[in-house]
DNA sequence: ATTAAAACATGACATTTATCATATTAAAGG
DNA sequence: CCTTTAATATGATAAATGTCATGTTTTAAT
């Protein structure tokens, strides 16, 4: 992230999306200081937040946009391993172990985000309990996410990781004025979300079109009928 | 698992694996109180030490012997999600989520473990900073290992999940006198933690063995060409 | 607006993997 | 020790998925 990407934000005490986040346990006294100590920062679609294997020394808090987390595998592919949005953080495994992120985080539309040094953190980690003990349900809660994850990679067929991932989609991230999912992602991401090829996942959305599950007009997917779709999901 | 199985085991200061788990934190003061607390149990291979979505209310501490920590897909079969040994904790996430447990933990040998309630645990918890400092380095430690799970169960074959899984099986719990592997899993568990089917499994086992790569005499399992496996892993 | 590049789509085919059937072997219980 | 059951093994086949080729559409850049 190139240092042109600093601008001046809002007070982190007058920040609505840090309510949602481990944050909300800070004090008044802990937000001012934070206002002080963080970096505001707009990064565009496309654009990398940090890389596997990067020191990032800190965390980053996610005023506005969504991003993935990718691995690269052994063949060289990406695989998404999580999405994040607007009121989560970035970076807390890689802080609490002490080791360079293990995840690439890359904007999939344009953000707004924070960044916090760990010296900060830390401080926060240390003298507030409410805010290490959030973090600590946060990075539990991922753990759950990941072992209900890898079930459904080692046990279920594409098709059903398919139907999964778009109710997903849906539930987590909403959709715009027409219906459609308001998170759009290219067939490649998709693919590399459930885990298949890319050319598997675009047929298989034909087929869930001529099923009447699914309507699709370019990147836009609508779900039509989900109650289907779960019976495909299983 | 019955109140049988409480026996009288020694004091927690005079016990080794201890100081492989994040009880190494504890001072002289805190182990004099855990010994009280805690209560020592037989558990003998095959027996369910707790079971998804059970409320254990505590962890347990594993002083000998290895289980699978497993989960139930959809479609009925259980995954195997990590394999725990002597030294390590189990529960630590859902004490910390305080949440039901969201895998079943089942004996692959017979194991000595210690109960720890959980109004104990958090005692330390809040009290020592080391110990919830240690069991948060594990749990992110856990994290980046699903990570990586995830990964390779999407992007690699079977063939070489198999491989991988016999290296790591290896390395992380070593071999007997007859270089065979320490941990005996039947053809089905070993199924159950590469995502397969149990006949493909076998197959598999097969190959290797015709390739040289590996000697089966039952359920033994011989690496015989760690080098070519790793090739097979890749 | 034009062109180049990227993303999407689909057919043909190869490969991988699952499923079903059926032996064979090993383990466990009376 | 015998008998029953479970685990292992293998063949035959079906189904799922990946790969390569190729054409179309969309997007982005000049």
């Amino acid at each position: 992230m190139s240092p042109k990407n600093i601008i001046i934000m809002s007070k982190c005490e007058q920040c609505i999306v840090r309510e949602f986040s481990s944050l909300k346990a800070l004090t008044k006294e802990e937000l001012l200081k934070l206002s002080d100590c963080k970096t505001s920062h707009i990064i565009k679609k496309g654009e990398v937040i940090f890389e596997e294997g990067e020191n990032v020394n800190g965390i980053f808090c996610i005023k506005d946009g969504i991003c993935k987390l990718t691995k690269l595998s052994a063949n060289g592919k990406d695989h998404i391993v999580k999405l994040v949005t607007k009121g989560e953080l970035l970076g807390q495994r890689s802080m609490i172990s002490d080791e360079p992120v293990n995840l690439s985080a890359v904007a999939l539309e344009d953000m707004q985000v924070c960044f916090i040094p760990k010296s900060d953190v830390m401080g926060y980690f240390d003298k507030n309990n409410q805010f290490s003990m959030n973090v600590m349900k946060t990075i539990c809660g991922d753990l759950k996410e990941a072992d209900d994850h890898m079930v459904n990679l080692a046990q279920k067929t594409v098709k059903e990781r398919l139907a999964e991932t778009l109710l997903y989609l849906h539930d987590s991230f909403g959709k715009n004025e027409d219906e459609s999912l308001r998170i759009q992602l290219s067939r490649d991401e998709l693919a590399s979300i459930i885990g298949t090829a890319t050319e598997s996942c675009i047929r298989l959305l034909s087929d869930f079109k001529k099923l009447g599950l699914i309507e699709l007009s370019g990147k836009k997917i609508v779900l039509q009928d989900i109650a289907k779709l779960k019976k495909v999901a299983e």
